[in-house]
DNA sequence: TGTACATCAGTGAACGCGCGTTCACTGATGTAC
DNA sequence: TGTACATCAGTGAACGCGCGTTCACTGATGTAC
């Protein structure tokens, strides 16, 4: 068993609560959100079970942690690609959604601890920051795209931006993990697309022929 | 602590089994996922520990047993939906969502054992089915739906089951469960309809003055 | 209708386990002088 | 540059706990005759 990715320095860690979130990413998405132990993280470590005592308040303390940088990270994502797709407000707000599901792609212990671990997001101020922060570049994309809605059928911004993100998040989980073999003929990077795509059209912002 | 729910009927119990899968149900919606304990389950339909292994494999069996159930329920209720909407595709379609959100408002623990407790649902195959059953019908109110669709954009219709089941999951994964205080300024049902709308609307099945 | 007996559905004690957490401790590090 | 000392970040033993599961058992039920 070659477990212990961080090696230690001596009798000091070095950078015990780094290392200890890490445990965290790579437990949870190995044993599920509630498999998860605080022994174990501090195992993989290479520490006792006593030392995660130092750093954190306990279990729940470290995953919230963890999350909190997952939302950061999620936060940070969004924002590059809303930026990278300006200045058109279209592909701005389609860059997010394909953001949203890379990040969970490829941060799969993050989106676990995020949404699946039963953290109360609004619980945690840090934690509600950083989440709201993300939420908050969905929802400017989608006011961007206002402008260009034909005014009569123009819902509001926010209820456009939920709408993206459940379906995001619906993608995620039902097509995006969970065991090989779910039967979908389709990738959920193609489920993502086509669905924000003829959701899209259906707002009057892309043509029968686009 | 009146938890019993279940009254004993002397030494023997009458309906342990039934009556393990309720407990789970209930459980499973107070302490989560995994807070689940077999031994909980027995406590609360007043038997000892030992009981459920007259019944269930282990833990796991149990827990399989009720999601079982659930998808068998959910098959049921979009199969009820589907026909009261009948003979309009699109009613029957927009039944079928409706009747999603529904379920997972009415039938927490069951939707809690379905699909966040682990359960692999393509290993256990008596589960296959009945979520092959529930999912089938979706599909079929999509296929009805191609027929009314523009020629040139029509997608295949197990793709916009795929959408429309990714939607309702993400609403009612984000916006019908989890903390109070959860911000949306939109209920999930209105996020859910709004959302199918505007998606139809993208198929060129609803009018722009429909 | 009564009885013997097989089967069924419980009991309760016991097990080993790993967990989260606390505690007094000690080795390592950094700093004042 | 050297030394005394405070502080920091670990250790390891111990705790109480509840879990899942097994086991020999026993009370209740159903059935053959």
């Amino acid at each position: 068993m070659a477990e212990k990715t961080e090696t230690r320095k001596g009798y000091h860690h070095g950078n015990l609560r780094q290392a200890l979130v890490d445990a965290t990413l790579t437990l949870v998405v190995e044993k599920g959100p509630q498999g998860f132990t605080l022994s174990e993280a501090a195992r993989q470590a290479g520490v006792s079970a006593a030392a995660p005592y130092r750093h954190f308040k306990g279990r729940e303390d470290l995953i919230e942690e963890a999350a909190r940088q997952g939302f950061e990270i999620f936060a940070d994502l969004m924002e590059a690609a809303y930026n990278k797709g300006q200045p058109s407000a279209l592909a701005a707000f389609e860059a997010t959604g394909r953001a949203y599901l890379a990040f969970a792609r490829n941060n799969p212990g993050h989106y676990i601890t995020m949404f699946e671990s039963g953290v109360s997001i609004t619980a945690a101020p840090a934690l509600k920051d950083a989440a709201d922060r993300a939420f908050f570049v969905l929802t400017n994309a989608a006011e961007d795209l206002s402008a260009h809605m034909p005014a009569d059928r123009r819902p509001p911004a926010s209820m456009v931006s939920h709408h993206i993100w459940a379906l995001s998040h619906g993608v995620v989980e039902l097509f995006a993990r969970g065991q090989p073999g779910s039967k979908s003929p389709f990738s959920a990077e193609d489920l993502l697309e086509s669905g924000i795509g003829i959701y899209l059209r259906g707002l009057g912002l892309i043509g029968a022929d686009e």
